[in-house]
DNA sequence: CCCAAACACTTTCAAATGAAAATATTTCAT
DNA sequence: ATGAAATATTTTCATTTGAAAGTGTTTGGG
């Protein structure tokens, strides 16, 4: 006899949904990006530094995503080319931080107005206030997700 | 002189908004389903084996967005473990069928409820509308980016 | 002050990945 | 019908990845 299955339907799971436009997009960006001679994981590192300045391996690992070991590597690459600089901060030696230099300046004032163009080109699919509500509701997920909604064990324990 | 940069930021670009939310999707997976046995690739099997029924390596490979190498060692895996099948069809023998077996029907008999359960925490943050309205936009964008948009090259160049 | 624990990063190592080559089958043009 | 091109999968191989161990630094309790 067969056991009954709750209701589901893969095309309305969240995550799902979520994963197969992630893996499109990176895919696509490689794509559109490969002749420039950076690789996306790279762009990621520039992009954080661009945005929030220099800031230690584990801010940029946070805020790109990217796991702590990777990201030493990746940082190692990056230094090799000069496009970013390590440094150790006087004040707390045990972090690294790292820092755009003018290669690396160079190679965002490069690459900024494709990846802007590229958005614009993804985007066009969206009305103006469609692509608002997706930041938003997206942004709105990423807070939740990382507000740590998944402890709610570590909370009622500790 | 500093070159002029365009408006530019990270929390408001859309790849960056997708990607980070996915990495954490797919890192929340991965500890919440450890102890069921089952990674997320091989759950993202199950479940467009589960949905779709039946269908050949390439069909999982693209619905699952995981590439064709390691679909073909993913489902080896998944066959040793008596969880799936693989069959060539006689009408076409350069394709291979993957169908779930007894043993794989079991397995998402018994994660499909914990999976549902999981999506409907991770979900709470949205009202009712937001979250169709995410889940809607999401399936426009990812329409969209596979609706070829990157090959107006290609397009005209035809 | 001292030492144990916590923290930040790096290294090591085994496993996972994807591009390209290899294999096998089917399609299509002649 | 026949061979060349296209298609589908697998295999190989070099690269990338992340977990766990290793190194060095700081913090905090006694």
């Amino acid at each position: 006899m067969a056991m009954e299955m709750p209701e589901f339907h893969l095309e309305r799971f969240l995550p799902y949904l979520v994963h197969r436009v992630g893996s499109h997009l990176a895919e696509g960006f490689e794509e559109q990006f490969a002749e420039a001679g950076v690789s996306l994981p790279e762009w990621r590192v520039l992009a954080v530094l661009f945005e929030y300045g220099p800031q230690t391996m584990g801010d940029i690992a946070r805020r790109t995503s990217i796991n702590a070991s990777t990201m030493t590597r990746l940082i190692g690459q990056m230094e090799k080319r000069n496009l970013v600089e390590r440094a150790r901060p006087a004040a707390n030696q045990r972090t690294v931080n790292v820092l755009l230099l003018e290669s690396g300046n160079r190679a965002v004032a490069t690459l900024l107005p494709k990846v802007l163009d590229y958005e614009k080109k993804l985007s066009a699919c969206f009305s103006g206030a469609e692509l608002e509500t997706f930041k938003i509701l997206l942004t709105k997920f990423f807070n939740t997700l990382t507000s740590d909604a998944s402890s709610e064990d570590e909370r009622l324990a500790s």
